[in-house]
DNA sequence: GTCTATAATGAGATAGAC
DNA sequence: GTCTATCTCATTATAGAC
């Protein structure tokens, strides 16, 4: 009936898409749940896209690029006092932490989607692309946290990412599994500690101005 | 033609649902490819098992019971020269990561296994069974280690072994997208310093020798 | 361009012969 | 107890009317 252009309705079954994968899980995203969702006929889905693996493809896509940062707000809101480092990076976990549990389905989604394009071996870019878009996203705090709070890290910023980045996942999921609050807590505790720990302190750098 | 009994057919199709689920994947592990692998008909499936979900449920115990300890061999092999604790650490790490390079496959269906059962609440306590399962594994290890090395914990045990499996967790994925040994490395010598914190030296229960 | 109808395939589960 | 044959349902994809 209603007539959309090619790309808009690509674009509408893509957003359908990331809805059903974040309720219901990758393997219910069935061409006829996305049109459902979508509120178009099965027609319509090939008419727009010659397969599910080529909207798969655009799907993950389209949730890499919309990755914004998980940590810079955190960073933002601590606004002109600085503090410490380890409290930048404290605020920043935290924060991340609250998306996770106010969207616990969406990392589900994020953790499936990833899986789905290992198993694949000619989705495999997809996933690499994935955590290349998770470590610049994090690289991209890393170096705010630094300028904001006057320290240097002691290891390439891209490095000091990667560990946030592992960190993040696996108290991603543990804490989807067992849903433990107070075990999460300690392990942004722990993490922040680890990660402060591979910066040069503010105070080193103030007491001998001079460097080489 | 051949006799089984009803346990042994049990057993036969848990172990050829394991081969098939590491080899190709949750969603692979259909009632046909797992009875073709294990060389039966269809219909001997449903006499052993009344349902593909009952044989997941099975397969899931199944791996989870043979989780062995990944990181005491590492220690025990250490034998009579414990050295410190940030080695035996490392060591643990080492062997761990070894055997996830050893034999990816298996760990890409350890976490699938536990997001397919993430997804089905009927099936959640199985997921956390399974990380109740590894969080024992590596407490079991984390005591082992301080023993050898005369060191103690600042934490429970049980806290250090859950940030243990944070780190394994997070370490495994992203190798297990980019196949990067050099930023693997980087993570374990990172992972290492970052447990070893949570100790306090030998050194310092030597020096002061008689404690509150 | 959009729809209904339907092919073609593969899934889990079952009936009933032997 | 084990098998072949089949049922029922859901999937992706396509054909062809409008």
């Amino acid at each position: 009936m209603t007539r959309m252009s090619a790309v808009d309705r690509r674009t509408a079954l893509v957003h359908a898409a990331v809805r059903v994968v974040a309720r219901d899980g990758v393997s219910a995203a069935t061409t006829r749940a996305i049109v459902a969702e979508a509120g178009m006929s099965l027609a319509s889905f090939h008419y727009a896209f010659t397969s599910r693996d080529e909207l798969m493809v655009e799907l993950i896509n389209a949730v890499v690029d919309g990755e914004e940062s998980a940590f810079t707000p955190a960073l933002v809101s601590l606004g002109g006092a600085p503090k410490t480092l380890h409290d930048a990076v404290r605020a920043a976990l935290l924060d991340y932490f609250d998306g996770v549990r106010a969207d616990p389905d969406r990392e589900k989604a994020m953790f499936e989607l990833t899986q789905w394009a290992l198993r694949e071996p000619r989705f495999e870019g997809l996933a690499r692309r994935q955590y290349e878009r998770y470590f610049a996203v994090a690289e991209a705090a890393v170096v705010t946290a630094a300028e904001m709070t006057g320290c240097e890290w002691s290891r390439p910023t891209a490095e000091v990412a990667r560990m946030i980045v592992m960190l993040t996942d696996g108290l991603t999921i543990a804490w989807l599994v067992n849903r433990d609050d107070e075990a999460a807590s300690a392990a942004i505790d722990f993490a922040t500690s680890a990660i402060a720990q591979l910066a040069i302190p503010a105070r080193t750098r103030t007491k001998s101005r001079t460097r080489t």
